[in-house]
DNA sequence: GTCTATATCTTGATAGAC
DNA sequence: GTCTATCAAGATATAGAC
């Protein structure tokens, strides 16, 4: 899966690599995380990163941040598309993002957020690549209410606004290592997707 | 105003080190901001910081956090508290955050938000000094939207909702170096306080 | 209280044996 | 490809002259 062809026999010491970098950088953010950290949650020898990651740990950055934003994107659609109802899946979101912010022991949820913040100002590629990762969200969320009949255009600010939503929750239940904000969170995302069927 | 009497000799180095603390950790975070860049940016000399802070980096960090904490907790209400309309001065206070985000360049609006993802797993005392900070927010806009007739859990379930949207908005503008998320969450957020003055 | 010099540790990254 | 040793530069923090 690392490359073209996979035989099989490869252990895919890079793909630990990655693991373990999506790990560390939601629980110690980019820059507070060592290279030597990562290696040693990876069982991989220091050497090995350098070795898959020529370009060091940008390059390593940038493949955390587009394949766990390709990976929840996935999550995302097969956690909310079997609903029709769409104001009740979102709050059922909601309220599993809840579950998953005290099983993780309030650590980022969102394997991208904390490094989003660090990187917005201090690097340009990798701000882009969490940049592409939000659209790519948000456009996903965006198709899936315009299914519900909201129109394209507000199908996709009903879409930002709830992602914004989940995002500043997280945020704000991290620091209170509480779900409250989450749940509470959810009740105004249903509230905005309702407003949106109703046509604003 | 550094300590309890005040002469008036002093120049308030103590003061400029906080500032400029302040304005790094909203641009570089936290881990991101070295104590030597701070005394540069303070026109400070090195040891000066350890003179005020012999706590070191982290007692630095926790009244960074505190003082802008309670400034904006300030700002917020000068800016709400004239409006009559509370739907009408939701929306605007996020146009006028919008505005904000693109005067700094997309570096953070809020002081304390990339430092909070930061230390939410990592340090104890300052994940309790943003937490408190944000609770002092929620506290703040709540009792605004209790004036304007929502009843006391509802209008504080609502306050947490709009500071998540607005915290969540900036980290998408950031990201993506626009306006449109905050402009948009702004309307999600009229949305809300709008659904909570109708009673849900 | 101000400021410089420095100690100590850790970082990202590289070289080179195997 | 794996792994170790090491580099140069950065970090936080301290000591001590003034």
């Amino acid at each position: 899966m690392s490359k073209g062809k996979d035989t099989g026999t490869t252990p895919d010491t890079k793909q630990r690599i990655v693991t373990a970098g999506t790990e560390l950088f939601r629980r110690r953010g980019y820059t507070g995380t060592g290279m030597k950290q990562i290696a040693e949650a990876a069982g991989a020898p220091f050497g090995s990163i350098y070795h898959f990651f020529p370009g060091g740990k940008a390059q390593l950055g940038e493949e955390v941040i587009r394949t766990s934003g390709a990976v929840y994107l996935g999550l995302v659609a097969a956690l909310m598309e079997p609903y029709e109802d769409r104001v009740a899946a979102t709050g059922d979101a909601f309220a599993a993002a809840a579950d998953t912010l005290s099983e993780l022991d309030f650590a980022d949820p969102c394997p991208i957020a904390t490094v989003a913040m660090e990187v917005a100002s201090t690097n340009e590629t990798l701000r882009q690549a969490t940049s592409d990762v939000f659209d790519s969200w948000i456009d996903g969320l965006a198709a899936y209410y315009a299914g519900g009949g909201i129109p394209q255009t507000a199908a996709r600010e009903t879409a930002s606004s709830v992602i914004a939503l989940l995002e500043g929750a997280f945020m704000l239940g991290r620091a209170a290592r509480s779900t409250a904000p989450v749940l509470t969170a959810g009740k105004a995302a249903a509230a905005v997707v309702r407003a949106a069927l109703a046509g604003e």
